[in-house]
DNA sequence: GCAAAAGTGTTACCGGTACACCCATGT
DNA sequence: ACATGGGTGTACCGGTAACACTTTTGC
């Protein structure tokens, strides 16, 4: 028996990916935004997005867009929420799912950004974007907080070798708030997720900070708590 | 101009809710299952589901599916995960949305759910679901657990009034686990969330126990931790 | 020597946990 | 009186927060 067309009379619809993409640089989290292509809302800014194939999951979606808008593969991500509303797309009915990413500004293909006139904006201070594209950065911003809170992020934001300052000012920056240094570096310690290296930066301070790296297996170790939330 | 076009070279697909429909009875938590109706797999278990149609969002495809499968409005719910993979469902391609809901088995419609020919299952004894639906409900129920961890549920699923020792069994349920009695209590106390009836249930012990309701404030209130995961 | 960032140490406090113990009452 | 679930009290332990203090080095 054949099923191809068991819900036929059923209504379909275009099902689209939108990327919150988020980089960190200079102590600040970024977000990676386009001018849109295409009416409605044309030249506004806007997450970069992709329709779902017929080949592929979204998860599946999301990694060719990814490809395509900033030329990396094997990117951190996960699904934020869906958006459904029927008139949220006022060109037409295009039912969406909202995923973050988590790529490092040093390694992205910065020419290819350009070609799209994609920028990237610190969180703090964003445009208005299009549609319900704000409430996604909202949602995934918490998202976020949500992940790092029980898991160590940062092997996807920073560059391979960083220091526990900048790992203390990506979290600073993530949560918006101060958290004590000499605590946030015991509780780091404690984890023992990280290899200290032989090697200082000298970049930002006189004395020099040792550089760190992640462990093999603390790729997706799942913590109590790394901070309160 | 009209945009209603706009998108019509991408393709489009039968986008469908899944509810994972929990309620409480007896100390156990269990699960709503329902005979599937339609071939492929016709007549083996499988959630409740419906499609999205023009004029909804899937949240409003999801209350609609809701009032028609148990007859209750105004359902404590929330997105699970979705569910996309190309061949998922054999069919036909189906984009589906999971969304877990909440439900007092004491107001839902026995003859409604009757006369679909669905049946509760306690969550510890589930049988084999269709397609992808183990893996919804397994997510479903980590998420109940994650909100539950920093909300308190209950209103949801308990009588009006109910007893501490009942929202204890609650939560040892969900979290299927032992939580000391009197640390619950205290914590539960702690939080202020609950008015403390004059009246009291004598019907599991001697002694009776105090029946307790929610106070109003307490609907969404999040609390930094309830228990911990 | 001094400024500035890196890194360590000290202490107080709060919340979670374990568990002992008392209470009320029907049988 | 005693068994049973309801309910309270207490003592310990570990994590967190706040903050003082030391180290290193370039200027």
């Amino acid at each position: 028996m054949n099923y191809l067309n068991l819900y036929q009379n059923q209504p379909k619809y275009n099902v689209a990916v939108d990327c919150i993409v988020f980089g960190y640089e200079n102590d600040e989290l970024k977000l990676l935004l386009y001018p849109r292509h295409l009416p409605p809302s044309q030249g506004e800014w806007s997450l970069m997005g992709g329709f779902v194939q017929e080949d592929e999951s979204m998860e599946e979606t999301t990694i060719r867009v990814l490809k395509q808008s900033v030329g990396l593969e094997n990117i951190f991500m996960e699904q934020v929420h869906a958006f459904s509303k029927p008139e949220r797309d006022p060109g037409a009915r295009v039912i969406c799912m909202a995923f973050y990413a988590l790529i490092r500004l040093d390694q992205h293909d910065k020419d290819l950004v350009d070609s799209y006139g994609a920028k990237w904006f610190p969180i703090s201070n964003l445009p208005k974007l299009i549609f319900d594209h704000d409430d996604m950065v909202k949602l995934a911003l918490e998202k976020l907080q949500q992940t790092a809170s029980y898991k160590l992020i940062g092997k996807e934001l920073l560059p391979e070798q960083f220091t526990l300052t900048q790992l203390h000012n990506l979290y600073n920056t993530i949560f918006q708030r101060k958290f004590d240094a000499g605590n946030f570096r015991k509780k780091l310690s404690s984890l023992n997720l990280l290899q200290r290296l032989t090697i200082k930066d000298t970049g930002s301070s006189k004395r020099g900070a040792y550089y760190y790296m992640f462990k093999e297996q603390s790729e997706d170790l799942i913590i109590e708590r790394i901070v309160k939330v």
